[in-house]
DNA sequence: ATTAGGG
DNA sequence: CCCTAAT
């Protein structure tokens, strides 16, 4: 593996490794720890997310409490004109679960930094501001989302975070957790202390976190159902017996969501902090999620149940009133081998067979600052394929495709016309040292590929284009070590004069 | 832990 | 990139 103890600490050829994103690898393992209540949630959340889920948990009571199972749909019911979005300054705060003491830590000072500048560079987004959200429930199901700041339309898809967030529909990339060669996988995430020195694993301790954000709702289709759903059950009511107008307004101040934990090298920057933890969100906002709910402590699990005979009345102290956020869907632990940790689950709602509609997430990457300036790096900030995200069963199993540039590449020629083909472990303490994302394996499958682009035509030649000096220099080198035989040589070096003048020492082949 | 190749 | 056999 690549030791820490090499040569170059972090800098090597001139380019510095340090802020190099170790996301990807470290979401293939996850905790396999669950939270004592037996509900396992893994993740964080945004507002938008929030409301959305609680619209939908929404429903799913709602659906019970009318009796008419049928209308047990995917969407919220809600009156479009029930709803408002009222817009404050940014606020957010994470609370571990259960601590009062920590209740006031703000989530936004921690969290809103990276999210922000994601989202700052996206103005069009819509969600350039985070802002508090109450939402209202009252009797009769009705939510409503209050705020300041009443948009026009009302009504918006909170897919709209995710677009923000970048989080795309899931494409042949898909992260998946097959778990073949789980073996291998597990050696790879226990060895090699170092190695992955950005570990990612997402716990199932709850922690309280209020991310509000100023999102608009707009979604004809879903709104139509929404309305339709919503006169259903409303005339439902009303030709009921149990037609009364109490209501009861329940104050979301913040909700619950799994502890997000996240190992990072000491000498990691603040960006790749950042983008771990903004790629850790999307993540979780990627997966299927649904509205647990607990009242004094105790989980309410009948969807079926009315708010008023669990005793939620517009009397009572709603205090003890909580939300969480959980995955969906039950996790396969059977196909999880050892490094492939289980992710969490179930919790209330599953078990009625409601699922949660799907998030889908479009299509968008966010720009940041980090990943423009990165763009001229020789490691590119955090080339996440966001398309992969969106189906990650909160477990990352498969490393995030990260294609090399061309600066990647180049010292990766350089390094191989020097100590040839056979040592690989050398090529990437030469040039790949710090670079804890590129292990040698992947040094050498890289110049595998390398050889066969530069083999092929131009117009056969995927990705970004590599200048064709750098292929032809591939070429050259391989032809050189295809001939002259790596020796198990200490110090050996380039062929003298096959290489032209890159050798530096030539210790006989 | 590395190397070398196939998938 | 992943998975493995062989070192």
């Amino acid at each position: 593996m690549m030791s820490k103890k090499s040569i170059c600490h972090g800098r090597c050829n001139g380019f510095e490794w340090s802020n190099v994103p170790k996301a990807p690898r470290s979401l293939r393992r996850s905790s396999h720890k669950r939270s004592s209540d037996g509900s396992k949630l893994c993740a964080f959340e945004l507002l938008a997310a929030v409301a959305d889920k609680l619209l939908q948990e929404s429903e799913s009571s709602t659906s019970s409490i009318s009796q008419e199972p049928k209308e047990q749909a995917a969407f919220p019911i809600v009156k479009q004109e029930e709803l408002e979005v009222k817009g404050n300054d940014v606020k957010s705060e994470i609370v571990d679960h259960g601590s009062s003491a920590e209740s006031k830590s703000n989530l936004a000072r921690k969290l809103d930094p990276p999210l922000k500048e994601s989202l700052e560079s996206d103005n069009d987004s819509g969600l350039e501001h985070v802002s508090e959200v109450t939402i209202v429930k009252n009797v009769e199901n009705n939510v409503k989302l209050e705020g300041d700041a009443p948009r026009q339309g009302g009504l918006r898809d909170v897919n709209l975070v995710n677009h923000v967030l970048g989080i795309t529909d899931d494409d042949e990339n898909s992260f998946r957790c097959d778990c073949r060669g789980a073996r291998m996988r597990a050696f790879r995430s226990r060895s090699h202390g170092g190695y992955r020195r950005v570990r990612k694993m997402l716990t199932y301790r709850y922690r309280k976190v209020t991310l509000m954000k100023d999102y608009e709702l707009t979604n004809p289709t879903k709104l139509g159902q929404i309305e339709a759903a919503s006169k259903r059950r409303k005339l439902f009511h009303q030709s009921g017996k149990e037609n009364k107008t109490d209501k009861v307004k329940i104050s979301i101040k913040s909700i619950k969501v799994p502890e997000l934990y996240i190992e990072m090298p000491e000498n990691a920057s603040i960006a790749s902090l950042k983008r771990t933890v903004m790629e850790a969100v999307r993540t979780f906002l990627g997966g299927k999620l649904h509205v647990g709910m607990s009242l004094e402590g105790k989980k309410v699990k009948d969807n079926n149940r009315t708010l008023k005979q669990i005793g939620i009345s517009m009397n009572r102290d709603l205090d003890t009133l909580g939300f969480t956020l959980e995955p969906s869907l039950p996790y396969d632990t059977s196909r999880q081998p050892s490094s492939c940790t289980a992710s969490p689950i179930v919790g209330v709602g599953s078990s009625n067979g409601l699922l949660n509609e799907e998030i889908v997430p479009l299509e968008t990457e966010v720009l940041t600052e980090e990943k423009v300036a990165a763009s001229n790096a020789l490691v590119p900030a955090v080339p996440i394929n966001y398309k992969q995200i969106n189906k990650a069963e909160v477990t990352q199993c498969r490393r995030i495709r990260r294609p090399f540039s061309v600066m990647e590449v180049e010292a990766l020629v350089e390094a191989v016309e020097t100590l040839g083909t056979g040592r690989w472990r050398q090529v990437k303490l030469r040039a790949f040292d710090g670079a804890d994302h590129r292990t040698y394996v992947d040094l050498k499958d890289k110049w595998k590929t390398l050889v066969h682009t530069a083999s092929i035509s131009p117009q056969q030649r995927r990705g970004e284009p590599m200048p064709q000096d750098l292929l032809d220099r591939v070429l050259a080198a391989h032809r050189c070590w295809s001939i002259h035989q790596v020796k198990p040589r200490k110090h050996q070096t380039a062929p003298l004069g096959i290489l032209g003048g890159s050798s530096v020492e030539f210790v006989g082949i």
